[in-house]
DNA sequence: CTGAAAGCGCTTACAG
DNA sequence: CTGAAAGCGCTTACAG
């Protein structure tokens, strides 16, 4: 309600409002004695600075927009984890908006927010470089994560799908493993296709690969289709562990043993994965997330800085569900 | 860099900022020809208003501060997304923080939110009722999620915990089950002791009771306790599903089957349980925090308005850890 | 229907 | 070391 302003402060500290300001952001050029009588009267007033007033006057507003696409589960979490732990590091704060739809919904979000933020970290494997460019002028600080493209227009950190593709397909070679059944992601998505293609490329000919939609349900389905077909392979590797899940419940209900038939790999390391012991690939995304933020704020700190792009190298992780205990 | 402000869209129009004000705004007492010239600045100059600026002269900024435990998974992700859709539907953006550690944190985060939200939307199963009276004074506009005790001060929404745990005893009983082993969660959580509490109630002297902390590590290790000691029970609650995952996993170790030798139930209906066939209690977590995120801005709208206190009642949703297949 | 002006709560040169 | 004043980008009575 009626919250003390900096005019209050003032009157009650008797001095002039420009002396509470100086007082309440430490500043060197204030006596001793006016300085106490500020912090006295501040407390007294249970005073708190009016963040908007404050970042309107200096054109800075020490939040950050966050804009992702519609996520459910671990993946989600992780990611707003990552960035809230640096943003509190470094004194920001986290404007949350969810990019559902269409995307109008996106433009109505940036609108919003301008005037808010400082900048911007966008996720957005779902847009195409065109939409995104037009969306995001490069007037506007952002850290785009797993972008499309070779967007130029503002810098970038994506996960780095080839390197982990290649060492899920490298371990499975090692196991002994002849044909891989591959489940991969929709196509609009751009870690998918990414994924898709770094497979082909491994597995060469052989290729056995079927498409999902990143679900439980259509890993099951795909790896139903293939046992149905009686297409014959001793291993399948899902561009996610939810599908990878799918599979494995597939698997099982089809008799199948894992890892002794057919063994089994994901992409991502969600939470789930490791209770159930899948082998996949680590992506880290909260750390990833972390730098993402951590980027953006050192832009935003020294605008001169040029633009850079990074790739985050995910991890191989060995569990049993291809080398059985 | 140096967008447009409304200046500029004044001054290319050849009107009052006044004039752009009210167009933009879209209020009536404005002539078709200023409209026109108006609207056309403004697309030629790519002008979007300044939020801050907004919610400082208008003492609104449309925006409501959300403050969360540290929590991970699934939880916090369905929190977020309920709130998210609310907030989308209703035109307010989420300015996120996080609740880590001690209570200094939370009061960082409220200096910092103060002048650049309307309001909060706090969920504090952790603090103690005076804690939280401190932190939170009546003049800010708050709805608390599953907060302590009694607070008058602020409108609350709460899980039910007690129907919920009533549900799942009678479906046990229902069943024929005599002996049932409880894993409670930490003590410091108002859920966890409300859930305790209630279940003492339902299931009187032979209640066989031990403490976890909610993870799924604490599930295990509370049965592998009860196992080792002999204990003889057949069936377990436990008051999370991460809790009842744990021991789902301790059982299937020691050889028991579940849920023939014994029923397992758990709490939430994290996505992961109906992935495992748990039977559990169906918080819908996304849909109470829609309803708090509803509530509040109600109350931003009507200032008058008197505080309300609510109950959402969890549903019991069986599956193959008690009926099996 | 329109504009000049005050005000939202701060910060920051500029004088003194 | 201190204060009066202008300014950040908007909105909104108040006159006309």
């Amino acid at each position: 309600m009626g919250a003390a302003t900096i005019r209050d402060v003032a009157a009650k500290a008797d001095v002039s409002v420009a002396s509470v300001s100086r007082v309440l952001n430490g500043l060197a050029n204030v006596s001793a004695g006016t300085r106490e009588r500020v912090e006295q009267a501040a407390r007294d007033l249970g005073y708190v600075p009016h963040a908007g007033a404050r970042s309107l006057s200096m054109a800075k507003s020490h939040t950050v927009g966050v804009l992702l696409p519609d996520m459910h589960g671990e993946f989600f979490s992780e990611l707003l984890r990552g960035m809230d732990l640096e943003a509190n590091r470094r004194g920001y704060l986290l404007l949350f908006s969810n990019l559902h739809a269409g995307s109008s919904q996106g433009e109505a979000a940036l609108r919003a927010m301008r005037g808010k933020v400082d900048g911007l970290v966008v996720m957005a494997p779902h847009l195409d470089e065109a939409t995104l460019a037009q969306a995001l002028p490069p007037s506007i600080r952002a850290v785009l994560i797993n972008a499309p493209g070779d967007v130029r227009s503002h810098s970038n950190i994506r996960v780095d799908n080839q390197v982990g593709v290649q060492a899920v397909v490298a371990h499975l070679r090692e196991l002994g493993r002849q044909r891989i059944a591959y489940i991969g992601g929709p196509s609009g998505n751009i870690d998918a296709r990414e994924r898709g293609a770094a497979f082909a490329a491994a597995a060469g000919d052989s290729a056995l690969m079927r498409e999902g939609d990143f679900s439980v349900e259509s890993g099951e389905l795909a790896i139903r289709g293939l046992l149905d077909e009686g297409a014959a392979f001793d291993a399948v590797f899902a561009a996610n562990d939810m599908m990878a899940l799918g599979a494995l419940r597939g698997l099982e209900a089809a008799g199948r043993r894992v890892p002794g038939d057919i063994a089994v790999a994901g992409f991502d390391d969600v939470p789930l994965a490791s209770y159930l012991h899948l082998t996949t690939v680590k992506v880290g995304i909260a750390e990833l997330a972390r730098r993402a933020l951590g980027l953006l704020i050192d832009e935003l700190g020294d605008p001169a800085r040029p633009l850079t792009a990074h790739r985050h190298t995910p991890t191989l992780v060995v569990r049993q569900t291809t080398v059985g205990s």
